[in-house]
DNA sequence: GCATTGACGAAGG
DNA sequence: CCCTTCGCCAATG
């Protein structure tokens, strides 16, 4: 990856807000989206993330989520259960692949931010 | 350079 | 209420 000058893509800028997600508090890839002006295109979120652990500080991305609070993203750790176990880690509880009380955990960076 | 794919999301049937 | 289709934009084959 290249710093010249228009390579400094939205990758950081996903990657800033993701690290600023509050501990035990969650998002949307829309959301993010949203804020970074790209709204419409949340999938750009989601495939920036593919590389969420590239960077040293690696990205929490277990505190993204889908738009429906599922843990869509979970295939992508180092194993199946990880991104969940991390989120309980934080006391943000999961049951069926879904974040508990989404609504209530979600932070929303367009409106907190 | 065209076709396919993707950690999404909203709308339509 | 479940499933399908479409739009979005960038990367990869």
């Amino acid at each position: 990856m290249e710093y010249s000058a228009k390579t400094y893509s939205f990758f950081d800028d996903v990657f800033a807000v993701v690290r600023l997600i509050p501990k035990g508090r969650v998002t949307s890839y829309g959301a993010i989206a949203r804020y970074l002006g790209t709204s419409g295109s949340a999938r750009m979120v989601g495939w920036a993330m593919n590389a969420s652990h590239t960077p040293k500080p690696k990205v929490p991305a277990h505190r993204v989520v889908n738009s429906q609070g599922l843990l869509t993203g979970k295939h992508h750790f180092e194993t199946p259960t990880w991104m969940q176990e991390l989120l309980e880690k934080e006391k943000v509880k999961v049951k069926n692949n879904q974040v508990v009380d989404f609504e209530k955990l979600f932070w929303d960076p367009s409106v907190e931010l």
